[in-house]
DNA sequence: CCTCTTATTAACAATGATGTCAATAATATA
DNA sequence: TATATTATTGACATCATTGTTAATAAGAGG
């Protein structure tokens, strides 16, 4: 770094500035690394190139040169997270553990900001043409996790399991998004809070 | 407006153009009214005081004058929405509708687009510093919905009332959030998807 | 060792958003 | 009517962000 700031004059004495080649799947994954930080610490003023390209040790120069334009790497960052979100979503889902355990988990996995960010983002997002389908990434396995909790209700009613998942999953998610706010405005004491998502779990059991 | 646009050589011809002077709370409501319409069409990228300013029929100089800055104007209008998302849940929850059409209607409110974007807004500001307290209307009302639920509750459980509106309200939420989103992925139909609202209202009530 | 590809960089250009300022005019107030 | 207040405006200044380009150098493959 140094090395190139010596005092005019002196120039002849400069050492060419070293440069780091990376390969291009290692370079994108630098960048979205970085960006992901940015948008969970700064929110998404925090999600421009100079920025991004400075916290990953690269210059903007370069970070355009692999996404293209700011939005491109945007996009990105978008399909990397929400890939990594229904990962989550899925392995959770798909587990052993008791039904209680399973809605904790999901509340749990949805409390991050990281989640809370990338959904919000999604939800601001205004064309959805923005997220293209094949940035969505298929949930095959979904089905099999629909019919595997189908199977502990009597009746086997396949619905019924749907709609649990979903009920539960969207609770989660709005428990994410404003969960400390409104429990506020409710009134809860913090232990009320935490016991929330237990208590969730308990419930959903009930109609199972 | 033509009146000013006329060739070189005619100034002295040139009426000065009327200016409509309204009092404070008449522009600052103007502006807010067109910021939220930008918001719900065109998300964050919209609030910006040219487009802003442009939409209300006003200079970006006077806006500026009505609120500081632009994230002045921002954070007026994220009270004024906030505000009114309260006052609508209020009203909701204060009803005297059967529980059933309260869920309903709880989820029609909030998948209402500016209701989404607003929370999805809110999520995304960095700092929480930037939503002062004072902003956040207080909703000294709802200790008294939550003793209304628990009324009709076997024991007056409050606390047990307090989880089940604030259940309803994060599956709301959600609901508002990320629906349709979710729904594909878990390959619900658009009809399934229609009862969903209903049929949670119809589970929370067995809970009761 | 030589050549080709391309990741990297600095410097610059272009655009957009925010904010400042002095002048003006509408309205209230005396 | 005369004066004070302030909402309004255009013109300008400033800053941040995005994008472009030509030159450079690291590494691959011959």
């Amino acid at each position: 770094m140094g090395i190139v700031e010596l005092q005019n004059g002196y120039e002849h004495l400069m050492t060419t500035k070293p440069r780091i080649r990376r390969n291009p799947e290692e370079a994108r994954s630098l960048i979205l690394t970085a960006a992901g930080k940015r948008l969970e610490e700064h929110g998404l003023r925090g999600l421009n190139i100079k920025d991004v390209a400075d916290d990953s040790g690269i210059k903007h120069g370069t970070l355009l040169h692999h996404f293209g334009s700011a939005e491109g790497m945007r996009r990105a960052l978008l399909a990397k997270l929400s890939e990594e979100l229904i990962t989550d979503m899925s392995n959770i889902l798909n587990s052993d553990a008791a039904p209680e355990i399973v809605f904790v988990e999901l509340f749990r996995l949805m409390s991050q900001t990281g989640q809370t960010k990338l959904l919000a983002w999604r939800a601001l997002e205004e064309d959805s043409d923005t997220v293209s389908k094949d940035e969505i990434p298929s949930m095959h396995l979904i089905e099999d996790i629909v019919e595997r909790v189908a199977e502990r209700i009597k009746g086997k009613d396949v619905n019924l399991a749907r709609n649990l998942i979903f009920l539960a999953l969207s609770a989660a998610v709005g428990w994410g998004i404003c969960g400390p706010t409104l429990m506020g405005t409710l009134g809860m004491t913090s232990s009320q809070q935490d016991q929330f998502p237990a208590w969730v779990g308990e419930q959903l059991t009930k109609l199972i």
